[in-house]
DNA sequence: TCGATCCGTTAACGCATGTTTATTTCAAAA
DNA sequence: TTTTGAAATAAACATGCGTTAACGGATCGA
């Protein structure tokens, strides 16, 4: 089943919660479509009913919100294996943009047939439900990054983050990895400018702590990194025991 | 059941999702003991293991992270009716602080109980779910709010956010409510110093979009403080069809 | 009554980050 | 190869918020 489309997503359900041969069944029977979507393609508005449960098979997506001076600020970032819409299993209007953040290749399953899949089997309904709490988890840990912690901070903090997050998916190989973002998607998603985003870039990498490579980042001293970036990856929950 | 320990926790999860009269009584029957805890108890600490799932009778609460600067950041505030730990019901380490903000009378419950009342009834476990969802749009707004807002909006939008909760669980009573927090303890929530916390209710004050007498605030004018906040309370999922 | 303490208020000053604008680089398209 | 447009880089300047420090009022225990 390794390529199964929704293997990383039963890889990454497994990584938390205990589940038997006739579970992972349930979940790779589940009715999908595949679809190749490219980046910046809106998967959910604010505001809309969420019928149908996308899973990132490959490529990126992020969630974000605009306020009413046409301000973004990016939510999440998700990475393949993540599912989209669990997060509104259980509500009928979306409270926030999802889209694409690269070309990306989906897993699309009615929603219902989550629903109906968590009824049944209560090790997958914990799944989901620790799937969910691992994302609000993460997203306590962008509010301390964007309240607390300087542009440099939230920079290195980002960086660790996706790494591990990478690493943990089976999805690193070699020394770094690509963040495929613009420098304003990155200001997005830290609560900074383009402009400065681009400065605390170049700080880092003036300090000798990342190198870059178009948008290809590489860690040279990654223990380093994680002190400037106050980087604890418990609250990424990766061990089952966490 | 008006006076039962746990109504309003019911009350709340009924707020999202149909429960028939005996999931109303099971949730009834959970074992729990009720606690009365001074202002300021520590609940649970990050890095801990959460045997004991806490639901708010009376009083406040706050989640909260701590920087290895020593800065702090509120991530959340609990009020009434509200499970502080349904957020690591299926995690294995706490990955935040919890702390009461006010005197508060708790009622315990222990979490492999919750568990189980979770795997026997899937509508309960919806109800979960969605108590978790609805807490983690919350966190995402705020993201926004620290990310993308001034000062005085930040402020603006946290009143907003705290009269719609208390309202919609039944629990204003008059033009205004008392926020029982610090001005430090503001800041902390929105990513800000208590003097600037100082400089912007004064700026709303003067500007006639709120009153205060001690630490009770009153809107002369909730339209216009809701336009100054951009507030829009979909996130809040008030309505059982969001 | 007297300290002691916490909290709110105020002011002066500095700095991190925002704003604006221009230039350069680079990849994709033609 | 040239063209084109988006993204990155850069500099100059503006400002919102942080920092520090001082003071006053309210509360509470001794």
């Amino acid at each position: 089943m390794a390529s199964h489309p929704l293997h990383l997503l039963v890889r990454k359900l497994e990584g938390g919660v205990q589940l038997d041969a006739e579970q992972r069944q349930a979940i790779y029977a589940l009715p999908h479509m595949i679809r190749a979507t490219p980046a910046g393609t809106y998967l959910l508005r604010e505001g809309d009913p969420p019928t149908i449960c996308a899973v990132l098979v490959t490529g990126y997506a992020l969630r974000h919100k605009i306020t009413r001076h046409g301000v973004r600020q990016i939510v999440s970032l998700q990475i393949p294996g993540e599912a989209l819409d669990f997060q509104h299993l259980s509500l009928h209007t979306a409270d926030h943009n999802i889209q694409t953040l690269t070309q990306a290749d989906l897993a699309l399953v009615p929603m219902q047939a989550v629903h109906d899949l968590a009824a049944r089997h209560p090790a997958i309904a914990d799944a989901i439900l620790r799937h969910v709490q691992i994302e609000a988890s993460i997203a306590r840990e962008w509010m301390v990054n964007i309240g607390r912690r300087t542009a440099r901070e939230r920079l290195a903090h980002l960086l660790c983050e996706f790494a591990c997050r990478l690493d943990a998916q089976g999805l690193v190989n070699g020394e770094g990895y690509e963040l495929p973002m613009t420098q304003e998607q990155i200001g997005d998603a830290l609560g900074l400018t383009s402009v400065h985003v681009n400065r605390s870039i170049r700080a880092l990498e003036e300090e000798g702590l990342i190198t870059r490579a178009r948008r290809v980042i590489s860690f040279p001293d990654i223990q380093r990194l994680r002190s400037v970036a106050d980087f604890n990856d418990l609250y990424l929950h990766l061990r089952r025991q966490d």
